[in-house]
DNA sequence: CCCCCCCC
């Protein structure tokens, strides 16, 4: 009886070779148990001797939740096991087989013998090294070479490089390449982008960060550095130029996080090794873009990531606001872009780059990976994973400038963002007309003039609200006599009350929910809010009147309804931008009178 | 160990 039908045929020649088997199935010829020496110190794993009945291949490793079961027998010798899953990693010529889930297939003392006549493992790279599995092994990871600490050239007296800046000897591999398995590795790309430090402060702790990305010709990756790693090599990482990584620490990628196209990220640690590298290394490509007209920008979907290059046309206000959620204090801007499809596009900036104010009018400007909104039509911005570059020194860059120069006499860009303030060539509108797709045909946001009637009075609320000039943000009420805003920081002893009230309304052919900021609600309560208050605190039946006197009312509205994301769900909302009042005689007091007499 | 990518 051969057993040899139990064995996936060639499996193991066919794997060296890089084809992906599917569910080999292998005989165990030995085992030995052997400990990590590398960064991975102490790690214990085990060498498998593992055949196909023709050929063998003595580097198949198993560890961590795998060693229990080889401790307690289950893959003894002769065992026939099916790899349902494995890695092949190449380091240096050596090849490595990582087996992540072996499942027995029968058991080794059922089988008693080796199956086939497998020929000699072989040992490409091991000058010396033994053919016999039983004796001593050569480590998996190749031997650390010594380390060298070379100082980079220098015109004055050189200056020691530290060791975390020179030494390596890892085997570079491709970014696609890296995963968990592999213990000796280095990775050498171009940083695509680097974000500003970050502090951080939670319950676990606090600290602070900053991370970067590098691209080589088979990926990219994320790379971050924590605390001291953060302070050891914030200076040393620079957008555009070629590092080699190594001794960092591979994880998963969180991908809800991070829109690059790898599973895992890396951390820098303490032994971690960062070597500036030839900038032209034609291993990391400069940094390549896929550039996106901006009108082709208004057919992108939302949160997808595109490169632009265009001018910038102007340059907004650096606008400092409060995040709700966090309380945080954002700072951005918004610059106005433009390219020779003669549309127009916002492109937000944020923290430093706002700050800076780092393009002019007429400036070219390249994102690499800036992201698409579509809030109020479609607009650009900025995240952690953009690269921005001003007048980079690029032959496009110049010929789009050139084109603007020719043409910014007579430039009449159509617009793809909306502003706020752009509603004086509004159109009349029917509130049937008035949907999500009418909304999106705008680009987002629809700005009109309707004549509708009051049909239901909505949530009317009063909040209270900074008491700075033009601030409006709601306060917090310290029960010790002060309000305090978080925008403008600072405690009052007054506040402002602001409304907000919903109102239904409708023409002959459709309804429609709409919102009314302070000033118009006030408008068309016809009461300032602070005596509104008053009354609703004195008097609840005149308050209730106040609010229900609006029904069956008529105005000419002007409205902006938008595009509106809501708790994953996309809905129109539409927003007061005035309303002026068409008196309706005694109509209003005798549909009031008819809804009374019915509701009684 | 961050993990928010913002606001209207």
């Amino acid at each position: 009886m051969s057993h040899q039908n139990l064995l996936t045929k060639d499996a193991i020649a066919r794997i060296l070779e890089g084809e992906k088997v599917i569910n080999p199935r292998v005989q165990v010829l030995g085992y030995k148990k052997v400990m990590g020496d590398g960064s991975d110190k102490g790690q214990v794993r085990y060498r498998f001797l593992l055949s196909d009945g023709k050929s063998s291949h003595q580097f198949c490793v198993m560890m961590g939740q795998l060693i229990e079961r080889i401790e307690m027998g289950e893959f003894e010798r002769f065992s026939v096991i099916q790899l349902n899953e494995y890695i092949l990693n190449s380091l240096q010529d050596r090849k490595v087989m990582i087996i992540l889930e072996p499942q027995l297939i029968k058991r080794g003392s059922d089988i008693g013998q080796r199956i086939g006549n497998p020929s000699a493992p072989t040992t490409p790279n091991s000058a010396g090294a033994n053919t016999s599995f039983n004796a001593s092994v050569p480590r998996l990871s190749a031997p650390p070479m010594a380390s060298t600490s070379v100082p980079r050239a220098g015109r004055s007296a050189p200056v020691p490089t530290p060791s975390y800046l020179s030494d390596v000897n890892q085997v570079v591999c491709g970014i696609a390449d890296l995963n968990p398995y592999r213990n000796r590795w280095a990775v050498k790309g171009r940083v695509s982008a680097k974000t500003p430090i970050k502090q951080w402060s939670n319950a676990k702790g606090e600290g602070k960060l900053f991370s970067f990305d590098i691209t080589d010709d088979t990926g990219e990756i994320r790379i971050t550095a924590f605390k001291t790693e953060c302070e050891k090599f914030f200076d040393v990482v620079e957008v555009g130029k070629v590092f080699t990584i190594s001794k960092a620490v591979i994880k998963p990628a969180n991908k809800k996080f991070s829109p690059l196209n790898n599973d895992y990220e890396l951390t820098l640690g303490n032994d971690s090794i960062v070597i500036p590298g030839d900038d032209d290394d034609s291993d990391c490509p400069k940094m390549s873009f896929n550039f996106v007209k901006i009108k082709d920008i208004a057919a992108t979907n939302a949160d997808s990531f595109v490169d632009v290059l265009a001018v910038c046309k102007s340059v907004g206000e650096l606008v400092t606001f409060t995040q709700k959620n966090t309380g945080r204090e954002l700072k951005k801007r918004d610059i106005s872009l433009v390219d020779d499809t003669e549309m127009e596009i916002k492109l937000t900036l944020w923290g430093e780059e706002a700050e800076r104010q780092i393009a002019n009018e007429g400036s070219a400007v390249v994102v690499k990976k800036a992201k698409v909104s579509d809030f109020n039509g479609k607009s650009l911005t900025t995240t952690q994973n953009s690269f921005v570059q001003i007048d980079p020194t690029m032959s496009e860059a110049f010929g789009l400038r050139g084109w603007y120069e020719r043409s910014r006499d007579t430039l009449r860009p159509k617009p793809l963002s909306v502003t706020t303030s752009s509603y004086e060539n509004a159109q009349w509108r029917n509130l049937s007309e008035i949907n999500l797709a009418a909304v999106r045909n705008e680009r987002g946001a629809l700005t009109f003039s309707t004549v509708a009637t009051v049909i239901q009075v909505g949530k009317l609320s009063i909040y209270l609200a900074c008491p700075t000039a033009g601030c409006k943000k709601k306060v917090t009420d310290m029960n010790n006599g002060y309000y305090k805003c978080d925008k403008c920081n600072k405690n009052f002893e007054d506040y402002e009350p602001r409304l907000i009230l919903g109102l239904a309304i409708s023409d002959f052919g459709g309804e429609l929910w709409i919102t009314l900021f302070h000033e118009d609600a006030e408008k068309i309560l016809g009461i300032k809010a602070k005596e509104l208050i008053q009354m609703r605190d004195a008097n609840a039946t005149e308050y209730e009147e106040i609010i229900g006197a609006l029904n069956f009312r008529r105005f000419t509205f002007r409205l902006r309804s938008a595009e509106d994301r809501y708790k994953e769900e996309v809905r129109v909302r539409t927003t007061a931008l005035a309303i002026n009042e068409i008196p309706t005689g005694d109509y209003q007091k005798k549909l009031l009178e008819l809804v009374n007499s019915l509701s009684l």
